[in-house]
Formats: C-alpha cells, structure tokens, sequence
DNA sequence: CGGACATTTGACAAGCTTCAAGAGAAGTGG
DNA sequence: CCACTTCTCTTGAAGCTTGTCAAATGTCCG
C-alpha cells in the first residue's frame, strides 16, 4: 500500500532524490533525461498557502512541476466572479498555456503551502530539440490537462448540481489516489466550500446544500481537512463518472 | 480586404496549393518542413454536414486538420444530454487528446460538408524527433486549444444566458475573422440553436428567448445561415470579452 | 474575550428548464 | 402540383433548481 506523500515536503536539490519519482505513479526516464531535466530546472520555490504562484495578467517567463501541497488555475470576470478551472496535484506541469497565449491568461495561485520546481521558458525550445520525447511528453501532458477542462465543461454545462459535486469528489479522489495520496477512502483535502463553489460554477450557499445532502445519504465524510468516500460506487453512479486516471503519467 | 475562405472547398492534393497558407492566417514554413508535412499526411477525407468525423467511443488512429467547414468537439453524459466543447474552424487541427488519452473520449461530428487532411497518429513520434519545431508547434497548438476550452468553462460556470450568447457570437465571430471568413461584420454561421445551445449549457427554448432579446437590440441578426454583428462594442460589453485572437498560428 | 473565517440554515426571488403547441421553411412522394 | 413529413424557430405558461439575502453557529487564534 501507498504511503501518502506528505504535502510539506521540500523538493530536494537533486531530481534522482526525487520523491515523486519514487511513487511509481511517473514514467520512468533514463539517466541522460533526467541530467538534462536537472540542468534544465531552474531552482525550487516554495509558495505559501493563499499566495498566487502566476499572476492572472502578466506571464512570468516560469514553468513549474508542483512537487507537493495543492494549487488551481482560474479565470475571474472583471466584475470578481470567478471560475476555478482545474486543481494541481503533486507531479503536475504548470504555465504551458502561458508559454503560448497572447490574451487574457488564467492565474494559479497555492491551496495549501506549496514546493515547486522551476524551470525557463526560454529554453523549452532547446528540449524540444535535444530530447524530442521530452516535447511529446510535454505534449502528452498539454492533451491531458485538455481532457480535465473538457471533463468539467461538461460538468459545469450539462451536469446538476448534485451530478457536480459527486463528480468532483470523485474526480479529485482518483487523481489523489494515482499519485499514492490515499490511504483506504481516505484523502487529504485541504479546499473549502467557496473552492468547491468555483469550481462547479454554483453558489457557495447551494454548495454548502448539495454537499450536505450527499453527506446525510452517507456518501461521503469531510473532517479536519480530510475527505473520506464512503460509496464510490454511488457517487460514480450519480456523477455518471467512469473514468480511469492512466496509470503512469510523464513526469518534468 | 480578404475573400472568405469558400467552406465548401477541396483540400488540394499538394500541400504548397494550400489554400488555407495563403490566407497568411497561418505561420509560414520553410520547404523541408511542407515537404514533411505533405508526406506525413496520408490524403483526405470529406465528410457531409451531420455526420461523424471521430466517433465518441473509439478513437481510429488518425489525427486532422480541418481544411473547409465546420465541426465540433463533444461529450455526452450517458442519458443523452451534450456539451459542445469547442467549434472547429479552417486550420483547427484536431485529435490530440485521442492520441494520449486513455478513458472516455469526446466525439467530434461535422456541421457542414467538410474536407479534412489526414494524418497517421503512429507517425507522431517521428514528427517530434525529425522536426522538433514542428513538435513544438503541435504542443502550441495543443495549448492553444486548452485556452479556448477554459474560456467556455468560465463562459459555462459564471456568465449568465445572455453574458454566454454575447461571448460566443464574439469568440466565433473573432475566430473566423482571424482565418479571413468575415467581410465586414458578416460570416457564414451553419449552426443551429440547438447547437449554440450544447456549447453555453443552456436549454434550447432559453438560447431562443436569450438570441432573441439580443436582435430586438440591435446588436447581431442571423439570417441564411449567416451572421452580421451589429454592435460589437455591446458585445463585448455584454460578454466582458476582451481576447485578441493571435494573428498567425501553426498549421499542420 | 474579540475578531476573522468557514460552515450552516431559512426565506424569498430570480433565472432557467420543461412542457406544449403553433408557424414557417424545406424536402418527399404520390 | 399538392399533401405530408420533418426540422428549426418561436412563444406562452408553469414549475423547479439555483442564487441572493440575512443571520446564526462553530472554530481557530491572538
């Protein structure tokens, strides 16, 4: 059984000390790779809980793998309302939208405190030369965060609110559970009612409703920053989910 | 002044007749890179207005790039109902996330006769290894793509009926200005309100009210399948839209 | 204890969906 | 050429889901 990574831990200088690597939950890379991948990372930052790792206007220049903690892009209207378009996990690669995009950008901004690796922009040019599996890789990794906002588009467009919140439960358990953050039904889950809210592009109150509802037909528990799912089976029932998280993911 | 781009078009069976490179809508490549192109593609289809170009299921092997015509990317939840995720348009290169993604997929069906090239998914690796630019531009594409699918969640989770029927006639509008299709405020507009519907997350009778009260003010009218904004600053107002389309993307 | 913040609950209003049905356009076959 | 079907657009009415407003409770922390 998985060993829940613990999500203070530092990034360690070295990539071969890597500990996501260790989980098993990445494809493995050879030496030559992962030489380059270290050369090519910038340094490590820690960002602290509620800070904005990317700011919504203006790109950085920074790519980042996120070692621990959690984080979410978003999008805001100019009048505040806000759209939370996807969490970040450990092992996620984030800012290759940035990379490319002239308009409007989308923020990141840090859960819980967070540890990231750094990495250039600049030089994602000179991987895509050097280690062409590397570009697809990334590649690899633009497609898939692809199917996670087209998931919830169509949860946000075509699902109830009931339908979204077991959804997200669901969701969210099984990328945790991918990366060996889960222990039983249990998992660290450090977002509140307002995150949920955003997410699914409901009101905090109806959140607050739909999320109590669930809880009294026994599906699931949130206590003290943890979430336990009590019937999976009826939440993927409910959610209409049937997706399978792949089982090993590039890792940068 | 451009001349719209005739959606009923034939893909040329050489790639340096592309009458999609001549808008000057695309960036430029040099002739080692066309000359790969033009053997990586493995020739073209036409599919009629209706029917599917990838099923929902079952990917085939086999990635494109949309020469004339409309199509659409989609998901359905097993009782039927459908989110379009995002309309493709002239130069749109399509079928990424197949490649890569193991779980549900999303289908994509024609709205008008269409005429694709096509491409063997197989070869993908060897594109990232003999022309990395190419594999960079392939992942910009990618991003791109993810750019637009997190503006339609903002659209889908936080604007209203009528804020998401003023940001898609301008997000469309915009997008087939940026390939040439306008003259003037006018472009060809195949889709139904069916269609407008799946894509904003509405029901079909509120999408015919909430039109409905945007041409009784003036701002846009769609008549033989074709549209004509009238107040674009309204608009964009309305939809607190204020993206620039990049004005040359890759085309593969 | 006081203050900030997340959660919870009730009441009411509003927006959106559903149901139902008619009008108009376009295609089909006798 | 006309009856008939099909499809899209349109409109009205009723009902339900969700949002908004307001306030209470609980928790953590200085």
């Amino acid at each position: 059984m998985n060993i829940p990574t613990p999500t203070s831990a530092i990034c360690p200088p070295q990539c071969n000390a890597c500990g996501l690597r260790k989980t098993g939950a990445f494809m493995p890379v050879n030496a030559e790779e992962l030489k380059f991948i270290e050369a090519f990372r910038t340094g490590t930052t820690a960002v602290k809980a509620g800070a904005t790792i990317l700011h919504e206007q203006k790109p950085n220049g920074k790519l980042f793998t996120l070692y621990s903690g959690w984080a979410f892009r978003y999008k805001t209207l100019s009048d505040g309302r806000r759209q939370i378009l996807n969490f970040l996990l450990p092992g996620d690669f984030i800012g290759l939208q940035q990379k490319f995009a002239d308009g409007p950008m989308h923020g990141i901004e840090a859960v819980t405190d967070t540890s990231l690796c750094v990495f250039p922009r600049k030089r994602l040019w000179e991987l895509f030369r050097n280690f062409p599996n590397l570009g697809y890789d990334i590649t690899w990794l633009a497609a898939r965060e692809e199917g996670m906002v087209d998931d919830h588009l169509l949860t946000a467009g075509r699902r109830n609110a009931t339908e979204r919140v077991a959804m997200l439960l669901m969701h969210l358990f099984r990328r945790l559970e991918r990366v060996g953050m889960a222990e039983g039904g249990l998992v660290e889950f450090p977002i509140n009612q307002q995150h949920i809210a955003d997410a699914l592009g409901l009101s905090l109150v109806h959140t607050n409703k739909t999320l109590r509802r669930l809880r009294h037909l026994g599906l699931h528990e949130i206590q003290d920053g943890k979430l336990r799912l009590l019937n999976t089976r009826a939440l993927e029932r409910i959610a209409d989910y049937y997706d399978t998280p792949p089982p090993q993911v590039p890792l940068l």
